[in-house]
RNA sequence: GGCUGAGUAGCUCAGCUGGUUAGAGCGCACGACUCAUAAUCGUGAGGUCGCGGGAUCGAGUCCCGCCUCAGCUACCA
């Protein structure tokens, strides 16, 4: 059974032959504010991401540009992706490189009791190969021939044919598993989410399983079979398990059970890897499968899946120049249903930023602490009673916080974060319904006026927690200037599920200026 | 070809087991207000709910057919 406690959490470790674009950087921040969601919640977190430096891509991508394939990841690690975890503001626990001891010793241990359980046979690999390419082709870079190759199958990229070859490769013996996985997807059916994405691996795996190779002799770079130094570990067969090589598999059974299992956040195209070959191999092991594997969707640009190719490929600098990581967090989050594809455009981008960031949160906490400063020299105010106006808000901070919870443990971002702009809204309205600034003109108003402003800064506090795993930096600002730090404590350590609580800041609070916290953006 | 999902206001999207005049945000028009990042609040205009049939007292929401788009249909990570 899981344990309820414990809250392990993965990205994909990313393939080191390119430099990140937004959608690599998308898929870190879900996890990210997932994690961090659960974490300020009390759950035990782990957040994990990493790299995936095997292969024969990358060997080949090393060779063309005159590097040894170590010396290229180290290089594509240490320039891109690294910085890219600062650059989205990640607060992962660990980071994993498939060239690192740990993963190839836990590796070569995890294939060496598949081997010695008998879930592995030395077979004999049969595909069409390509000359041009020096390597086996999948089924859809194999097409009929034309003109003097018709009716023979030919490589689509060379066009030229490919011949019938085989190779000595060791298999996992995948296949006795369908069954298996059928039970799990049936028994617990939100291990693989959405439900589109469930429904797609159904149906893959009832149309039957293969086994899988998992074995290549033809290129060295990869974790050589331990029993067989001739072949090295497929590539996906030695990534996948960076999940539980990463938290102690097999020399810290401590550690592992603590961590294991975890939840995987993963983009659509890989779905098939995580949701039938990793829980076979997890079952073949004698382990357990994870929690959930949740698939979100594609960013398209124009309407179209976002690629280089295109031209439509965004690098998360691009944007988080202009808007900042903050910015660039909540739009993707609150713009994209988790889950399914989502439209960028930089139109959409500016508008919510203005719309959403500035002019409802940003001002709304620039309005409250000026009256603050204004009219009670900058002190939290007292609460005298509660009109129903203010108790309006004061429940509707408590249900937000609530569902917003819910949501979330739901994998539901976006809903999350609408249900606590509906405090936003809410307290934008509420401010001009009661017009403290009239109020402040008649001193016989006085508690009245601290009520209202009491009312909104306690409002604000609640969303600087809520809102502190999606945009951390401008909420630590907001925390600061509210004196919160200085009464309640640090805003990462104020418990997330007792954010709707009424009544935290105490009357007399200090509070201090504020930054703009989303500037405009002044439009070409 | 088969399977899955989608096609709802200018744009991005909600609409669960069918039920009063189809919703939100943005954009647009008009008005109110001035504490605030020329921000805020209110009102309004705007949709034959892809197309055509059907069962139902009643369908965006069910059934049939069709059109369009995307994904999956295994060893590219």
């Amino acid at each position: 059974m899981p344990k309820p406690d414990s809250f392990f959490i993965t990205t994909p470790i990313f393939y080191v032959n390119d430099a990140p674009h937004i959608g690599h950087a998308y898929t870190e921040v879900a996890a990210d504010v997932l994690a961090r969601w659960h974490r300020q919640a009390g759950d035990d977190t782990w957040l994990l991401t990493g790299t995936d430096e095997h292969g024969q891509k990358i060997l080949r991508t090393a060779t063309a540009n005159g590097a040894e394939p170590k010396e290229w990841a180290d290089r594509l690690v240490k320039n891109e992706w690294i910085p890219l975890l600062d650059t989205v503001n990640m607060s992962n626990d660990d980071f994993i490189r498939t060239t690192e001891p740990r993963h190839e010793e836990g590796v070569q241990a995890f294939l060496q009791k598949l081997y010695d359980d008998g879930h592995v046979y030395a077979g004999e690999f049969e595909a069409l190969y390509c000359v041009g390419c020096e390597e086996f082709k999948p089924k859809s870079e194999i097409v009929d021939g034309e003109g003097a190759f018709e009716g023979e199958k030919v490589c689509s990229i060379h066009s030229k044919p490919l011949e019938l070859l085989k190779e000595k490769n060791y298999f996992f013996k995948m296949s006795a598993f369908g069954d298996a996985l059928l039970k799990l997807y049936e028994e617990r059916p939100d291990f693989v989410q959405p439900a589109s994405a469930r429904n797609e691996v159904v149906a893959f795996v009832q149309q039957g399983l293969e086994d899988l190779s998992i074995s290549r002799s033809s290129f060295d770079w990869g974790i050589p079979i331990p029993w067989d130094q001739e072949h090295v570990t497929y590539v996906w067969f030695d990534a996948l398990l960076n999940y539980v090589t990463a938290t102690g598999y097999p020399n810290d059974p401590e550690t592992f059970a603590r961590r294991w299992p975890g939840v995987h956040i993963v983009g659509k195209d890989i779905l098939r890897f995580h949701a039938v070959i990793w829980p076979a191999m997890l079952m073949a092991a004698g382990l357990e499968v994870p929690k959930h594997v949740f698939a979100h969707g594609w960013l398209l640009v124009g309407g179209e899946k976002m690629s280089k190719s295109k031209l439509t490929g965004i690098a998360p600098n691009e944007i988080i120049d202009v808007f900042g990581a903050d910015a660039f967090r909540y739009y993707f989050m609150r713009a994209v249903s988790f889950g399914h594809d989502g439209s960028f455009s930089w139109e959409d981008l500016t508008a919510r930023y203005h719309a959403e960031l500035a002019n409802g949160f940003g001002n709304l906490a620039s309005r409250t602490l000026a009256m603050n400063a204004k009219y009670f020299d900058g002190v939290q105010p007292e609460t005298a009673e509660l009109s129903d106006a203010d108790q309006a808000i004061v429940d509707l901070v408590a249900r937000a916080a609530t569902e917003a919870d819910a949501h979330v443990n739901a994998f539901e971002i976006h809903e999350a974060l609408s249900v606590i702009w509906e405090v936003v809204d809410a307290l934008n309205g509420y401010i001009t319904e009661m017009e403290p600034w009239v109020l402040a003109k008649d001193e016989a108003k006085r508690a009245r006026l601290g009520t209202v402003l009491a009312t909104v800064t306690e409002g604000l506090r609640a969303l600087a927690v809520l809102l502190s795993p999606v945009i951390p930096e401008a909420t630590e600002k907001l925390w600061v200037a509210l004196g919160a730090k200085e009464t309640l404590g640090e805003l990462r350590e104020q418990p997330l599920r007792d954010a709707g609580a009424w009544g935290q800041l105490p009357a007399g609070t200090p509070q201090s200026s504020l930054a703009v916290l989303f500037p405009r953006v002044e439009q070409d």
